[in-house]
DNA sequence: GTACTGCCATGCCTTTTGGGCATGATAGAG
DNA sequence: CTCTATCATGCCCAAAAGGCATGGCAGTAC
């Protein structure tokens, strides 16, 4: 039994007449008259019953004639299936984010490919950089986007810069620094710092090492938080201030103040990370266009 | 796009090698080789990944692979049932049955039937004899186990009797009937009768006169019931006798009373009535062989 | 490094089979 | 009773599946 037989009986069900089914179909009528033949011989059942003026379909020939249309169905939505994952638009998605840095990008990333493959099933991820980094590595993730990972993070991993920002400072409204209009960063060396825990965000600690060694002073480092929301709360409550870029002031809202950082050439860098040799999905390949295209400054 | 193209890839895929594949299905390597390339040219997509030492399968390969599996899977059973209704082994079967006459007959052969054809499902539909004759007539019912149909309902109709038995009368134990061992018909037909509603059993009232004519006695129907129940519960109240088969001994239990009925030679016959030209589908006449099987006296 | 082995692809030929054309058989319509 | 529409059969051709021999390639063993 092949397709073309079901293609064949499917059509001579319909019509309920050779001549006119053959003629659909593009074939001489005895040809398919056979090719049917063949059919009911293969299965051992009469689906037809024949007659001078066209044909009828038996009670058997109904139940398969069915199960044709369904099966028949079946293989045009898997080949479109398939075709289609390869256009990258049929398939799952995991994306790994790092939920601050990227919640400029992100949505409307997501809007746009949501648009352009709406069959795809993007999983989000919101991990730690270092939850990020394994992700990628065991093929959790197909792709991530965080910040730029530390030297450390990086082996095996390949890193697309999409966005680099100045850093800046972040403080309660009533600390001395909001009356500046910027913060040196010797200034900043003097102050108690707010910063993130090194067992959740490893990266941090590093980053802040780096960009203190160039004015030689070990920062205090007065409180660690586990999480941006007890980050807000503490700098909120006076504890300190923290490190921050300009995305930073779409999150804290009116709660605290953010000032530029002067006195430093440091940059943070938002972009796409990748497995080196991790599956290239089409789908991951348009996402990251995506991605790309929404990073350009307008 | 044919099966044998699914069949190849499924081998394939499952063998991760075109050799061992190709070995499995019985055709030698090349040729194998040559339908999976067809197969990718068609669909344009790449399911397989060649290298030196077997195959892998692509993500596209792997999504292939899963939906051929179904489809396969769906082919075969769709076959298997077609076979199995030609088998009389799948499908419906409607079958009518008029209540007391059939409580001896019909319970067996439902057993028995249900072992022989396990998938087909018998649905069953407890009738009057009109609504029996009607279900037969429109199709709604390709059998029906009743009494045999009176001249005006056998048009279009065939019968086939099964078993046929001698009149009885029914009574309270109370009634002066009781103690007679059996009832000649002239009595009988003095004695109030408690019958069978005109409405839902017409065929009722045309044997009662039918029986009667011989005597030239107009029997006098005191209640016309339109329930079995009903007419028990009248006949055990006193307000009269009731005319009956044997088997309704089964049914009355210990709160009626049965006697033969002599001075006649009508008799009731139980079977099968069918449309004359209704579908006659293998699971019917397996179901109509059981009921004969069941019906001959031990 | 070299020979070896297992794997898949390619080229060429054979066999199978699907399909076309002409025609036959049949039964309902006019 | 002829005409016509319908499906089946016989015969032939062409397309395509399949087989065999062989080639290329990459690990593996020596």
């Amino acid at each position: 039994m092949e397709l073309r037989h079901l293609r064949y009986f499917l059509a001579v069900g319909e019509a309920s007449n050779f001549t006119k089914a053959a003629a659909r179909l593009r074939v001489a009528q005895p040809a398919l008259s056979r090719q049917i033949q063949d059919l009911e011989d293969e299965i051992g059942v009469s689906l037809l019953r024949r007659s001078s003026r066209g044909v009828t379909l038996t009670a058997e020939g109904k139940l398969f004639l069915e199960q044709v249309r369904e099966l028949l169905k079946h293989a045009d939505v898997s080949v479109e299936k398939v075709r289609a994952l390869a256009r990258g638009q049929y398939g799952e998605l995991h994306v790994g984010y790092a939920a601050v840095p990227t919640t400029v990008i992100l949505p409307p990333t997501l809007a746009a490919f949501q648009k352009v493959a709406p069959d795809v099933k993007v999983v989000l991820h919101d991990f730690s950089s270092d939850e990020l980094i394994s992700g990628l590595r065991n093929g959790t993730l197909e792709l991530a986007v965080m910040v730029e990972p530390t030297a450390e993070q990086t082996a095996g991993i390949e890193f697309e810069v999409l966005q680099t920002s100045p850093l800046g400072v972040a403080m309660s409204a009533t600390h001395p620094f909001a009356r500046l209009k910027s913060i040196p960063l010797k200034k900043l060396a003097a102050e108690p710092i707010v910063g993130l825990s090194r067992k959740d965000y490893p990266e941090f600690q590093r980053f802040i090492d780096r960009l203190f060694a160039s004015v030689a002073v070990k920062p205090q480092v007065a409180v660690e938080c586990d999480s941006m929301s007890s980050l807000i709360t503490e700098v909120e409550a006076g504890r300190g201030v923290s490190l921050a870029a300009p995305i930073f002031k779409l999150v804290i809202g009116k709660r605290l103040v953010y000032r530029p950082l002067t006195g430093t050439t440091e940059t943070v860098s938002v972009g796409i990370a990748r497995a080196t040799k991790g599956e290239v999905t089409p789908a991951g390949e348009r996402f990251c266009e995506i991605l790309r295209r929404k990073s350009v400054p307008k």
